[in-house]
DNA sequence: CAATATTTGTGCGTATGTATA
DNA sequence: TTATACATACGCACAAATATT
């Protein structure tokens, strides 16, 4: 097989064929071994590794040492409405949603919590991490922060929908603003949301509010960005 | 030097040491060559290169084949609202703020611009792309579609605040709704962009209607995502 | 202007380490 | 234990872009 197109490095060649052959794979599949490939088409195996690169950079591929490289499933975006609550929004459009409570923790509140919450010098909050999937893949990691005087309310929540759950707490809450963002995940982040480390996440800050005004809850939401796209409507 | 590894690789050790010693340098500096530094913590040149891969996926650092690799400005986070226009927020925060006309084209319209803005199978649109610096640093490119009646309006433009032009020419603007999500950008938007391919960019879909409401412009503006942060306020 | 040096980019070869089956 | 997979690190050579003489 020829790769000689001028102008374009070998890698880069290498990793346009890659690419082409991956949609003939289902995800899932693993890649032949990096010996063999690289004996197929006749290059080092430095120069293979380094087209795999640009194909895991992609997000189209996940290196797993020992085992092996194995195709991704395809990105896939749901679009989310801003004003009205995660789950209800999505199930609509017929996707199975799920929520994991990953850990609860109770701690001093920092500055900025106490800034955005209204709380006192030496107050605590409630923290609680939580993973959203939708159709069984993850897609969100979510940190919630709650001032302390909802903890009770809390107690008793173990996954599923959290603002449906306070809604039947009698605490409905509306989001007051958000600050949208993106970034590349942390390790950690990257291993529970089982993405590879290069490609970005949408970051998103919110405060709600109780029905009087009150801000009682900061959340901070990472999601794929290959699966999640964040819709603001009037 | 000894740089003793338990556990974590040589070329991870050596980029910490480098970004530590970037804070010692002022942004625009350029690292010493490779060969310098490879000599200088006596490693393979491999090993050196992939350790500044490192800060350059970071943002940190960008490289230029022929002239060196310089240290990138630190992050800065404009926040931004939605509901104002982009020029206004910004500049009262004494951020310079500058608009370059990239490309005019018109050609014809795709189907998802016929459906957005109400078009008629044959109608052409209008696709203005500009580049926008904060403080001289190009932060977004944004890529403005409008229907073809509004041609005559656009003809004048040449750079600086779009929407307060448009606004000048009679034609006030409103954003009607936004889908914000994140990706990685293309080699051609990196390179008009100055960042690395490696860096995120927030992406922001948005629908504009005049004061009648008739949707009148379908813009796509690309950021950096360590430099913008895009805020929902009611 | 041309020639040359410097700097990053690409590619090959080899060896060894580490995780997994 | 052994075999196989990916991960890291060394070496050398040349190409391409840029700067300098």
């Amino acid at each position: 097989m020829n790769l000689s197109r001028q102008s374009e490095p070998l890698y880069r060649e290498l990793a346009a064929v890659l690419r082409d052959e991956l949609r003939q794979l289902r995800p899932g599949d693993y890649l032949p071994g990096e010996l063999q490939l690289a004996a197929r088409f006749s290059v080092n195996r430095h120069t293979l590794r380094r087209a795999v690169d640009e194909l895991v950079l992609e997000g189209r591929l996940l290196r797993q040492q020992g085992k092996g490289t194995r195709v991704l499933a395809a990105p896939l975006i749901y679009p989310v409405a801003a004003g009205s609550a995660y789950s209800e929004s999505l199930s609509a459009l017929g996707v199975r949603v799920e929520a994991q409570l990953l850990e609860r923790r109770r701690r001093p509140a920092s500055q900025e919590e106490r800034q955005q919450l209204k709380l006192a010098e030496g107050d605590d909050v409630i923290e609680l991490d939580t993973l959203r999937l939708l159709d069984g893949q993850p897609v969100s990691l979510i940190r919630h922060r709650f001032c302390v005087t909802q903890a009770a309310r809390l107690n008793d929540y173990r996954g599923g929908s959290l603002r449906q759950y306070l809604a039947g707490q009698g605490l409905p809450l509306t989001r007051s603003h958000s600050l949208i963002g993106a970034r590349l995940p942390s390790r950690d982040e990257a291993g529970r949301l089982l993405m590879p480390r290069h490609a970005p996440l949408l970051t998103v800050l919110t405060l709600s509010r109780d029905p009087a005004g009150r801000p009682v809850e900061l959340s901070l939401s990472l999601s794929r960005a290959d699966r999640f796209q964040y819709q603001v409507a009037p």
